[in-house]
DNA sequence: CGCCGAGTTGAACTGAATCAAGAAACGTGG
DNA sequence: CCACGTTTCTTGATTCAGTTCAACTCGGCG
């Protein structure tokens, strides 16, 4: 529990009655790898920080699913949108490895947003950070190759590409599987 | 000013001592069509509210450059990045028609986020919708066709398509003006 | 051991980029 | 208000990145 009370305390000071009525609202939970934390076509009803492990956001489908990101320790893995509007979600969140997770629910978060006078602040600062990476990412998506996402990858997440399987990282930049293995053989 | 009362009121209750802190702070500016407000390079010190008019965020490039947004009345412009993390801003703003805006700087906004007690909470809101744009227009890139993109902005936006240029649409979309072309000739 | 999912490779196809040229619309100054 | 120049839009031909379909290899694990 201490890591995310670390993490909170890199974004913003947080006192001790906060963190008290927060932290008591946070549940621990262990997951196995390849399980489904949120099936697609459900209402999220959780934020959960990662302490350990590794879980991935996308959208199943037959062929090829469509990955959005993938989140490590110290780091919230949500179908976010579908928690904010407690609509059903069109991602599927899931573990990759064996995980912790610990987490918060919808109503516990709204209590903290309500009867703290940091809680309103850190979301706020939170809720800057996942703005600023979705619009990087449209950035990527709409400014750069298939190739240049995958070097950019490479560059900012070397443990990624040997850990998670190359279909799922062709998806996360855009193309299928087999575009993903002409492109890393044409780089090497 | 009313219409940025209401707006925010449509969000989050502020009371009125909140209000008169930061209505004080807001400034009015008119601006001709086609002025840049802020350029691609420079640090974004506001964020303006558009009561009259249009305006654009982009990347200039020589040939064809990158849309990443229209923004019309009742909206904010700003390169919002910028505005957030205070390094030099990859995206230019521009009007599309002479427009209105009341517009509040880096340093006041933050004044207001420390002493009000709904500012966090506004903020906090505002940020979450900023997320979910975003989301949704990931979401877009890398799931739909340009002609899918096209025809949700149609029935999304009718006027945007009869107002800005196709050019400024294309780049949007995210394909060159002549596909676009094509892609409507295909249509009707 | 056998099987199955993951990765690779090939061949044919497709949507969009690029290069190029011409037509239409637009706005600005005389 | 017209004439000119510039921007915007369209259309054609060619090229290219990535898709699709298909076959084959490899490694793990049940």
């Amino acid at each position: 529990m201490e890591e995310i009370r670390q993490f909170i305390a890199s974004i913003t000071p947080m006192n001790d009655d906060d963190w008290q009525l927060f932290s008591s609202k946070l549940e621990m939970v262990n997951v196995k790898k390849k399980i489904v934390l949120l099936k697609a076509g459900e209402i999220e009803n959780y934020l959960s920080f990662i302490t350990k492990g590794a879980a991935r956001v996308h959208i199943p489908l037959e062929e090829n699913d469509v990955t959005f990101g993938f989140l490590f320790e110290n780091e919230f893995v949500s179908a976010y949108d579908s928690f904010l509007t407690r609509q059903p979600s069109e991602y599927q969140t899931e573990t990759i490895t064996d995980t912790t997770l610990w987490r918060i629910s919808y109503q516990d978060l709204q209590d903290v947003y309500q009867n703290t006078d940091s809680g309103n602040a850190i979301g706020r600062r939170m809720n800057e950070n996942m703005y600023l990476l979705k619009s990087k990412r449209e950035l990527s998506l709409l400014s750069k190759s298939a190739e240049e996402r995958y070097l950019d990858l490479f560059t900012e997440r070397p443990e990624l590409i040997k850990q998670i399987p190359l279909k799922h990282i062709a998806s996360y930049i855009g193309v299928t599987p087999q575009a993903l293995s002409r492109i890393r053989r044409r780089i090497y």
